[in-house]
DNA sequence: GCAAAAGTGTTGGATATACACCCATGA
DNA sequence: TCATGGGTGTATATCCAACACTTTTGC
């Protein structure tokens, strides 16, 4: 709802911003993206990706462009955590800002963005000090992520459009840092019908090899039955 | 993240505001809070409660204030849903609007309030169309709020410190809209510990009388599980 | 004694977990 | 032939849904 807004003579305004949790897959771990504050306030201290809302940008395109930017990456799925707005958030202005938060093959990500925004990546069991509120950002994010990893089925976008269950498992183990049962593991992917064997084996990794599936869009939206 | 500032010489500033998705139980039924706009634009139209953030002000604290002037109630059990900020949402400013989720009871509103606001309560069947995205506002507060209410303790606000099984079985029924099977209901209630039945009985509503159960919060911190 | 609401158990199906061996292949 | 990773089935416990009758009491 919009109050008049005649009397909307503050000078004083709150500024927009979002930052991005980007987590991204490598070594069968989860892994976070930060960057190096080179100027003040906060010089020399760890961050999240972020940066201000344009005026004619929706709140998604920013967080989407500001990813862009800063990893090349596209058409990630990217979904809202949660909006941060106390007023003591920053000490030096007043922002709030609407977490973003993505997951991503650490090994798509291209060098020279990273050394060009002084960004660097961490184990997520090794995050430092942040700014501001970001340690609780990322904590929040990581529980949401995990959580929805199980219902949902975002994390195919780390794999190859072809992938075998063993690859699967991985990513699934690496996620939720936890190990899971290879036969219970399977048996819930065989109720997926959405998830489609080929007539094809990948061979690098084993003498055997390992038959590939792909994850079929169509299929899935008759039946979205998603938990692992 | 903070950009340098230096070169913030924007004069079109993005807007902050907040807007109230408040349920109201009664009659066994979810209602919806809305209120008439007295003034352009869109004057006429139904929309949700809400109000620009203070500069001063923690979101929360915005969310907050803006259901207290309108209802009178406090300490109401209130949750961010969601941020909405696409450029045209709004067609003639732009805004972005955080959107927090509370359930009330119906009759513990104060009549003066809806009338001087012009404030409206509607069967959540019988939405009329809103302002702006406020009826995707509303779609995504529903689903969510019925999703954690099976998960969460968030309904015993509703109740009086001291309430029968039938009473909160009913409250479950209206809110989620569906029958539950009283047996079923009753021993999900019995596993709950924290839900301790008294040694008293509340004879208003039958012959019999019913025994009273009290919330525990101490019992609470220790086991949470929660599921209806 | 009867109307009206409160209270109580059991069964069958589905789902989740725990667990160990054979298979196919290239070297 | 053997080392390596891929693949498979069963038994148990747990959870969930469906279902109908007895109890208490004021009138």
């Amino acid at each position: 709802m919009i109050k008049s807004n005649s009397t909307n003579s503050n000078i004083q305004q709150i500024k927009v911003a979002v930052d991005c949790i980007i987590f991204g897959f490598n070594d069968n771990k989860l892994e976070l993206l930060l960057i190096k504050k080179k100027e003040n306030p906060e010089k020399g201290k760890w961050s999240l990706i972020g940066g201000f809302v344009g005026f004619d940008e929706d709140l998604d395109e920013a967080a989407n462009r500001i990813l862009s930017d800063l990893s090349g990456l596209q058409d990630i799925y990217m979904e809202q955590i949660k909006t941060f707005g106390k007023v003591d958030r920053c000490s030096f202005d007043r922002i709030i800002s609407s977490t973003y938060s993505a997951m991503i093959l650490k090994s798509r990500y291209t060098e020279d963005k990273i050394s060009k925004y002084n960004a660097q990546w961490f184990p997520i069991t090794e995050v430092p000090d942040l700014i501001f509120d970001h340690n609780d950002m990322v904590d929040i994010a990581i529980k949401r992520m995990r959580r929805r990893v199980r219902n949902f089925p975002i994390a195919f976008n780390l794999l190859p459009p072809k992938f075998t269950l063993p690859q699967l498992q991985v990513l699934y183990e690496g996620i939720l840092d936890e190990e899971l049962d290879k036969r219970n593991f399977r048996r819930k992917v065989a109720q997926m019908k959405y998830l489609v064997r080929l007539d094809e084996k990948d061979m690098s990794e084993s003498r055997r090899g390992a038959f590939l599936y792909r994850f079929d869009e169509t299929l899935f939206e008759n039946e979205q039955n998603f938990n692992l």
